[in-house]
Formats: C-alpha cells, sequence, structure tokens
DNA sequence: TCCACCTATACATCCAATATATAGTTCGCA
DNA sequence: TGCGAACTATATATTGGATGTATAGGTGGA
C-alpha cells in the first residue's frame, strides 16, 4: 500500500473516472488501472466497480476513502507542522552558564532576548563547566557560556568566542597598594589568598597568573562566590583575583588592574559539535553575539 | 515523502541507531542513510543529530516522530478496518421487490434473514420492474426480486432464478367450473377479466398465456394488488389469473390450475453485472435461494 | 596508535512505476 | 444492426529510484 495508490484512489473517487483522474494527476491511464490493481489486490476486495461508461466506488471502496483522505492528511499536516516550527523562532532552550558568570552576565542578555524572542522559553541551569558538558553531551542542554579556552576534549564542542575580561587584584581599602593604578601580579606574594572552591575554572585561571608571575598564592578562604571572597576581603583577611564583570561598589575593598597581559579571561558559548541547533538556538546564541552559520536552507 | 522513509524514520528513533534499524527493518544501512537523506532534504531540516558513536533526534525530530507514527498508524487502521468489513457479514442491503411478490414470498425471507445475519440493515423497496432496474443502475440497490425473464437491457444484469410457479384461474364461486380439477385457459374465453394494472409485469405475463389460449381477455377492471381482484371475483363481477403465491383462502372464490404448463411465472433475483457484492449482499442472495459465486478471496 | 564501531559515499543491480500502443467493452446513434 | 466514440484493461518497453555491496571517513576506547 503507497501512497501514490492512495492518492490514485481519492482522484479516481472524486472524478469518478480513471480516465479523468489520469489527467487531473498528470499521469497516464494505464498507470491508474496498474495502481489500483495493486491496491485491490492487496486489500482482497475490489474498490470500484467498473460499469461499461463509468466506475462508481463499491460499498467497501466508500468505507476506505474516509480512511485514505485520513492518511494523506495526517502526511500532509506533519509536513506542514514541520515548515511552521522551521519558520517560528520559537520553542525551548536550554542555556547553561558557569556561577562566575551567572549572575553578571546572563540577567541582562535573558531579559533582552526575551523581548526580542516572546515565543522562546529560555531554561538557565548553572553549573561548573564539566557539568556542563556533560549536559552538553547527553543533548539535555543546547548552548553552555564557559570560560574558553576548553580544557581536554575541546574538540566535542563548537566554541564562539565572545569577549575577553582584563583581571584585577582585590585589596582591602587600608591595603598599602590600594590606591595604585596598577600592580604586577608579583608584588601579592606572600598576601594571603582568598579564591574561589576547586571546580571553578576562575580559580584555575587565577592560579594560572600566579604561576606566570612566580607567585605560590597563600590561600586562607575559600568560596564559591566572588561576592563572599569580596566581602572577606572587605574585612581585611586578606587579597583576590577577579575578572572585570566582577567588580561591584564595595565600601571596605578596591580593584586594581594587574599589569600582566595575559592576565585575562575569555568568555564563550558552546555547543556540542555535530548537533543540529534549532532556530531558538541559533536565536540566542547570535543575540549572545556569536557568529553562526547555519548549514541546511 | 514516503511511507518506507517514516517506517525507516520510525525503527531509527527507537533503535537509535542506523546499523539496528537496518537489521530491525531487513534492510542495508545505506539503504536506511540515503533515505532518511531524502527525507531530510525534502523536508528541509535534519531530523538526526549524527553523533559518532550515535545518533540521537534533533529537537524537529522529536516533534516529527510522533507525526509519522500517526500517519502509519492511520494506515494500519485503514489496512485493518478493511479487512474487518471484509470478514464481518454487516452493513446496508437494499433490497427491491416487484408488488406481485412483495407481500407473500418478502417477508418469512426477511424474518429468517435477519435472524440469520442480525447485523445487516435490509431496506426494502416495493417497485414496478423498470424502476426497479433503474435503481439497480444508479447503485442505490443491491438486489431485485422479480419476474424472470426480464424483458430488454436483460445483459445488464445478473440473474438468479429462485422458483417458478404455476398460474390458477380464479373464479367466483358461483361460476360453473369453479369446482373443476384443471381448466384450459382457452374455455375462459368470453369472461369478463380482471388484471393487474399497465406496468405490473404480471399483467404481461397473464395476457400473454391468454394469447398462447387464443383468448382475447374482456378487462373490465384493473388493480395494482392480487387482494383487490380476489375481492372482486368474490363479489362475481369476472375471473382473474394468479401465480400460486397469489393464493388465499376466501369465502367468495375458488382457484383452479391452469393445463398449459406453460402458464407459469419464474421468480428471480437480480443484480447488475458488474458490480461487486458485500458478504451481507452475497449472504442475502444465498439465503434466498440463489447460487452465487464469489470472484476474488 | 591501533582496532572496533558507526555512518556516509560510490557504484552496480534490479524492481517497479510509468508511458506508449492496443485490445476489449459499452453506449449512443443512425 | 452496425459503426464510431469513450472508457478501462492488457502488453511491452523504458526509466527512475530503492536496494545491496564495497569502501571511505570519522569517532571512541584499549
Amino acid at each position: 500500500m503507497e501512497l501514490q495508490q492512495l492518492r490514485y484512489f481519492c482522484a479516481i473517487a472524486e472524478t469518478g473516472s480513471f480516465s479523468r483522474a489520469a489527467q487531473h494527476t498528470h499521469v497516464s491511464q494505464p498507470s491508474l488501472s496498474q495502481q489500483i490493481r495493486k491496491l485491490e489486490d492487496e486489500l482482497g476486495a475490489r474498490l470500484f466497480d467498473r460499469l461499461g461508461r463509468s466506475v462508481r466506488l463499491t460499498e467497501l471502496g466508500r468505507t476506505f476513502l474516509p480512511r485514505a483522505r485520513a492518511v494523506l492528511r495526517e502526511l500532509e499536516s506533519a509536513r506542514s507542522d514541520v515548515v511552521e516550527r522551521k519558520a517560528s523562532i520559537s520553542g525551548p532552550v536550554c542555556v547553561g552558564v558557569i556561577p562566575t558568570i551567572a549572575p553578571y552576565f546572563l540577567p541582562p542578555m535573558l531579559a533582552a532576548f526575551s523581548r526580542k524572542c516572546p515565543q522562546a522559553q529560555v531554561t538557565v541551569v548553572e553549573e561548573i563547566t564539566p557539568l556542563l558538558l556533560e549536559k552538553l553531551r547527553a543533548g539535555s542542554m543546547d548552548v553552555a557560556v564557559v570560560a574558553l579556552p576548553l580544557q581536554g576534549r575541546a574538540h566535542e564542542f563548537e566554541s564562539f568566542p565572545l569577549m575577553t575580561e582584563k583581571l584585577y587584584a582585590v585589596l582591602p581599602k587600608e591595603h598599602g597598594m590600594a590606591g595604585r593604578r596598577s600592580i604586577p601580579l608579583g608584588e601579592l606574594e606572600g598576601e594571603p589568598f582568598l579564591l574561589l572552591r576547586d571546580g571553578h575554572c576562575f580559580r584555575e585561571t587565577a592560579v594560572a597568573a600566579c604561576k606566570r608571575a612566580r607567585v605560590s598564592p597563600n590561600i586562607v578562604f575559600e568560596s564559591g562566590q566572588f561576592s563572599s571572597i569580596l566581602s572577606m576581603v572587605s574585612a581585611g583577611l586578606g587579597v583576590s583575583i577577579v575578572p572585570t564583570m566582577a567588580l561591584e561598589k564595595r565600601s571596605g575593598c578596591c580593584f586594581v588592574p594587574l599589569t600582566d597581559d595575559r592576565a585575562s579571561r575569555t568568555i564563550g558559548a558552546i555547543t556540542l559539535k555535530g548537533r543540529s541547533l534549532t532556530r531558538v538556538n541559533e536565536a540566542f546564541l547570535a543575540h549572545l553575539g556569536a557568529k553562526v552559520s547555519s548549514e541546511m536552507d
């Protein structure tokens, strides 16, 4: 039982004639005869009574007609459904973001995006990078905003760099270097350090910067978020390193740029390589500032 | 968009792998790749993400899956509907019958048939032969019970003889020949005749019998039904001719067989030639006593 | 780095749908 | 009754497309 056979069957039923149906469907009349015959053979019953001048549906053909039409209708419905979904920028987008970016970068982005694409249903997941990668692999997440470059297995993902920000030393207001325009990281040797907990990639970024500056940080406090660290610095417990986006007015501490040009963090969006993006996904990436090139269409 | 493509698509979605789906559908893996590619090309979007080890539905593929299944389900439903209807002896049967048969032959037949096939929905139409033939031609009637043979255009119909019945002279009780065992029709020459109205085929049957017996009937009354004629005969208005099935106990008249062997009426069922019969139709014909041979199956 | 596994591509094959030509009916008309 | 028009069925050839085989390409695990 083929779709063509159903189409021919309906055409003949509608025109009441093999010949007219042949013209209507732009096919030769013998093709119709043959296909209807095959259909009848498969069903084991006649669908039309061939009476000299005209053909008429049999009783069984009359009951089969709406069923055949239902199949074709479902098919058309399926096709047009795809077309619609391709055209509309709607549907779910699951976005992951690491904790050291989430509170600063995402909120204004999300607000603007939901204004631009009100049909989109954005879900945000805040996790450390390895867990985001896992979700991307599993297909339960579409995009993640993380620090670049990725460590190991980077080839599994597509990266879209978004921005690079400088790193700042965070000092208590009373600190001797608090008024400086800039500081080489090396000068903080020996200072008590407050850093992010293990697992946060920015901890690695900070530690790497220290290593380049031949500083072995004396870590006295670890936290999961910058705001706790800033409070601690304000209280005079030690110094720290934060990216530009973590700067915030605090009475007790001040931020001094590090002189090291490589003391920076790059933020980027990533997706699973080979995964097709819906239009909402693409729209979201584009809104973040990523240069996306879609394959098909 | 072909049914095979939808089947393959569903199989791959279910197994999560082209290879496994290939084994499952008993087809080579490249065939699946090719067919899915065609489907994707036609829809203008990917349905699967090809990730190294495994494949996964895209967002669009996930929405397409239930639509594809719906098409296949409709198809199966259409097919099984046909099978069911072929198997079950149910549905409408429209039976036509001429007025000179209707009241005598059909009632017991219908009662027995509806006991045998309670699912059947029998409709009965009582009309004179030409109108029945017209309805058969138009397809609005399935079977007709009439007097055979048909006059002209008989080749359009299939005939199934059911029974042949003798003709009787109907005489008033006071008539001189009322006590006879049999009567040659010729002896009724000159008697006042009561016959059916023009259009009733039994009128022709009676007239033909008279003609063979060299009797030119002196028609003094015409009616549309035998019972009226019998009443008139009882009242002594004249004589008449009726078939066996019209015999009924009447105080005022008696029935005497005609000696002419050809003074008979044959009753048969007819259908439109080339018209396929449903199983109910066949069951009804068979119940009437017709020898039906079905073509397909 | 090699091997196992999976999908895509290339190419050949074969089946099935189609077109052309024609036979076989039926219907209408003279 | 016979002829012509109209319609469907059949026969035959062709072609397009689905399938199978062989193989390339890419990924993940040992």
